[in-house]
DNA sequence: TTCATTTAACTATCTTTGACCTTTATTATA
DNA sequence: TATAATAAAGGTCAAAGATAGTTAAATGAA
């Protein structure tokens, strides 16, 4: 038998065909059409729509709350950008986010005001924090400033 | 469906176009309007339309009573970086934060870009650290990101 | 057995409403 | 006229409703 996660899994990728890059789906609504707990969509979204997919996930709670799922292009930049967001990983000094960030410049990916920014970004960093924490610290700013830049409309 | 908080702002700020920077409101008309309660308009107000967003309220109660919503003037470009950096001083929450990124956008000091771009780079400070802390290195982020954009040349 | 999947209980966040409170203007009364 | 009552606003706050997120235990597949 084949599994839900799968056919989920399924189920969204079809609906994020070429002409789609976005959707918005409900979440529970989803869990009511395929008739399991709501948690079962964001284990599928934890498994398979993460960014190392080429995937952005944003969501909102509350009424009106949705799930936004944005599938990155595979175009040149998105390559770049896939694979800075790896080399990044969980630790990263701010010496190397600087050059991650100089590279962006350099491949016209980024403005030099946004890279300007994004160091700016990076430096109050230098607060009083052991420096594996500021390194972790680092890694998840940058990780997310370069998840926003795939998500852009280009 | 669309939501009924979101309904009430874009109708707010249909009155308040480049005309007008400044409307008055009776809100009890309002909330009939809407079919809602009254108390509704000011969780909107209070959500949608603060100082952060560039709006001021002022009101009365009693007979004649009425709210007015006033959109601040755009000051210069130095001004309002600089009135965002005193505000923000040494610790903020990211919901404060993202009202005053709103602004800069708003004011067209920033490209929809850069506000992700910054909402993106506090974002991840929901790492598990203790919430003073957490608002104090926002406010740190926050700060040199809005020193970085004065530093532009324009 | 081991790893992935599924579920359920609990948590976090955002919106909407309603009951009760405060302020201001107007009208009635001494 | 001065004061008291009443009416006519708007304000606050907490509870209920509507979503989504997290985590750990149970289950299932390889």
């Amino acid at each position: 038998m084949r599994l839900l996660s799968d056919s989920i899994e399924s189920f969204i990728k079809s609906l994020l065909d070429s002409e789609n890059m976005e959707i918005e789906l409900r979440r529970n609504e989803l869990a009511q059409h395929f008739q399991c707990a709501p948690s079962q969509i964001n284990y599928v979204l934890a498994t398979r729509f993460t960014p190392d997919h080429g995937y952005v996930i944003e969501s909102r709670r509350g009424g009106g709350g949705f799930i936004r799922i944005v599938r990155m292009a595979s175009t040149n930049r998105e390559e770049l950008l896939q694979a800075h967001y790896q080399r990044i990983g969980t630790s990263i000094s701010t010496a190397e986010a600087a050059r991650i960030i100089d590279n962006l410049k350099t491949e016209e990916i980024i403005t030099p005001d946004e890279a300007s920014l994004m160091l700016a970004a990076l430096s109050p960093q230098a607060v009083p924090l052991p420096l594996a924490m500021k390194d972790a610290l680092c890694a998840g700013t940058l990780r997310s400033m370069i998840l926003s830049i795939a998500k852009r409309r280009i």
